[in-house]
DNA sequence: GCAATATATAACCATATGGTTGAATATAGC
DNA sequence: GCTATATTCAACCATATGGTTATATATTGC
């Protein structure tokens, strides 16, 4: 099994667990954009918004450019790239169809007795 | 864009936010594993592992049979084959290399002028 | 230079979270 | 039947989180 830094998928799983913030990361997908612009649909003071770009930011989803008082914010999609070669490490499990999922656990079953094997 | 439900991505990127239970799913990725068991390799009491399965498998990420005493674990994949499918969106941001991600940021600041469209 | 604008910071709040210890509940084994 | 085992539930704790209002800081435009 592959390492992977925990502070970089906390922070990313973290960043991607609230609505807010996946919407405004749908955003920025269509490119640069001030943080105003990125309030404008959501139903929160500016103050609030200010922080979930803070948790973005940290997170390395989002890159800050200031222009005099106007703050741009850019995607940065490496983090999303690392948690989703973070989650291909379970792809092995849903490209199989039901049945062969099945005969898969059965034979790990097989190979690898465990403390609740005699249940079964 | 591709409707998504909120709450399954709020709860699997929430779950996976922790460095404890991305650890147990990848115990559980070998198999079907017992709650004693997923708990050996984590300097916890059982009561802190139980919350933490209790999250994994509000999540969905998580089954749990009951053989007597005995609560056997095993992994479900699909929150996470939803959750890759929603960071799939954002493939295209880094299957590009970096000349043409700038590139491809520019065309779109051409298309669509915004509020900082100004300064630039 | 001053008022307007863009945005962050601070303090607050209610709730949630990742842990603890202690107790409770159900099952297994002798 | 009683002790041991597997696990959850309850109460607690310190900290974090997603929001609020108020204030502060920096920049812009006239």
């Amino acid at each position: 099994m592959v390492e992977y830094s925990s502070e970089l998928l906390d922070r990313t799983f973290g960043a991607l667990a609230d609505p807010t913030r996946r919407q405004m990361l749908a955003q920025l997908s269509a490119g640069e954009t001030c943080v105003t612009d990125l309030a404008r649909p959501h139903a929160m003071s500016l103050a609030a918004v200010s922080k979930h770009l803070g948790v973005l930011e940290k997170a390395g989803l989002v890159k800050r450019q200031r222009n005099g008082r106007v703050h741009s914010m850019t995607l940065d999609p490496k983090p999303m790239q690392e948690a989703q070669a973070w989650l291909d490490q379970y792809r092995k499990f849903w490209d199989a169809n039901l049945d062969s999922f099945a005969t898969y656990l059965e034979k790990l079953h097989k190979q690898e007795p465990k403390h609740d094997d005699a249940d079964q």
